[in-house]
DNA sequence: CAGTGGTCTAGACCACTTT
DNA sequence: AAGTGGTCTAGACCACTGA
């Protein structure tokens, strides 16, 4: 599969971030849009859909007539629940150095309701992937994906495991992922669970439920997940639908 | 019949996400990008820009050289975490009839952290409402809101209470509410918020610890929310970041 | 008032899917 | 080959801010 080079959007928001965080800005200013064109030789509405994107996951700020800014409260967010896509990255951008640790792999047959999820017949064999994410020895995430059957053609080996999910479903299956549909539920950690992430059982912990896409919007994937809200804690930015 | 106020792209998003919803297209496919841009006399920008609103709210979902369509897994979400604005009407969309009750108004002096978060001194004063949103006499939502009493020149009367926050900030204290930077928590709930909300105390919960910020990006209040988890359930769609 | 961001247009070309 | 969405351009006009 080839990689097309990124969008001039992107380049110019990567371009613009880097400034951002470089302190290229005085007193937190961002130059005008027209003059961003001008410096980066590309459209103003290049410039400007690569200042929305900034500005959706709150890196600046803009003020009708006044400018753009350096909104540095949304700077300090490192891991924005809506752009989560691999917990070693949001590891990594915690300043931790994570590792996997690979749980049960096992085959089991579809329930009612996960049939329901995944557009499977109820009993159709589902393929049970459970995973650990360690900083220094300390387990931080316990994730279980199910993924069907039909759609691991080869053998799934061990070292399978350890890729993040949607490598594998790339590499396995072919199917790219493309979102989740997520639940966010509040529950006191089981025995089991607890003990995965070295807690005391009853710990209130998040969970999430979600459904993966993909490409076809296809359900492929059905994701549980625990965390250790003491080393990773979840953060958004909350807007008026539509702004 | 299309003219100014509202935006256009924010007219066509809505014509459009009517018809979807009174099921006016065959077999969840939506008219090409042209066709719409026709039918409604603007350009294919506008309508890009419609469809791009509704594509990551969930609405619907686009294949690059295939066409656009109605995405149904995402049609389900009632309240998606990102643009909660109002509980009442997030309990409005879950087909409640939602009640407010005012618990306690009353003045306080900053904590050291509270008075770091709302850019005050330690020791100012600060303003605190408590909410509760009820559906049927069952709460579902505990709130508390505080803001600095500097803001609040007029004595507060009990009936402002009831107003949603970001009115009562707009009309007392010229403020535009403009997002809210939040911490999801999960809690074991102590014996004041489980008597609120009518339910055990250690029932597992949400929290939601958040700062908004106004129109000029200054922080304005800090809410901290607890939910009844058997009555509303957030949802929410993670995507890789920049998609 | 000049300068900023906000909205919108009309059209070009590309990448991709479907027939 | 035809039709779709994806990207990008150049320019117009508006609404608002701040000196």
């Amino acid at each position: 599969m080839i990689t097309r080079s990124p969008s001039l959007t992107e380049q110019a928001k990567a371009h613009i971030k880097e400034r951002i965080l470089s302190g290229d800005f005085e007193e937190g200013r961002i130059p005008s849009e027209t003059e961003l064109a001008a410096d980066l030789g590309v459209s103003r509405t290049t410039i400007r859909d690569a200042l929305s994107r900034l500005e959706h996951e709150g890196t600046i700020y803009r003020k009708q007539g006044a400018g753009t800014f350096v909104n540095e409260p949304g700077l300090q967010i490192k891991s924005r629940l809506e752009e989560i896509w691999s917990y070693e990255e949001v590891l990594t951008d915690h300043g931790y150095t994570p590792s996997v640790r690979v749980g049960k792999v096992l085959t089991e047959s579809a329930s009612e309701r996960l049939a329901a999820e995944l557009n499977l017949a109820p009993g159709d064999p589902v393929v049970v992937f459970e995973k650990v994410f360690l900083e220094n020895d300390l387990p931080v995430v316990l994730t279980t994906n199910r993924i069907p059957g039909g759609l691991v053609s080869v053998r799934v080996k061990d070292s399978d495991g350890k890729k993040p999910l949607y490598e594998l479903l790339e590499d396995h299956c072919g199917r790219s992922l493309s979102y989740y549909l997520s639940e966010i539920i509040p529950v006191a950690l089981g025995t089991y669970e607890a003990g995965q992430l070295g807690v005391a059982r009853r710990t209130p912990s998040l969970s999430f439920e979600e459904i993966g896409f993909d490409q076809d919007n296809e359900p492929v994937v059905k994701a549980t997940s625990f965390f250790r809200d003491d080393l990773l804690r979840f953060r958004l930015i909350r807007r008026k639908a539509g702004a």
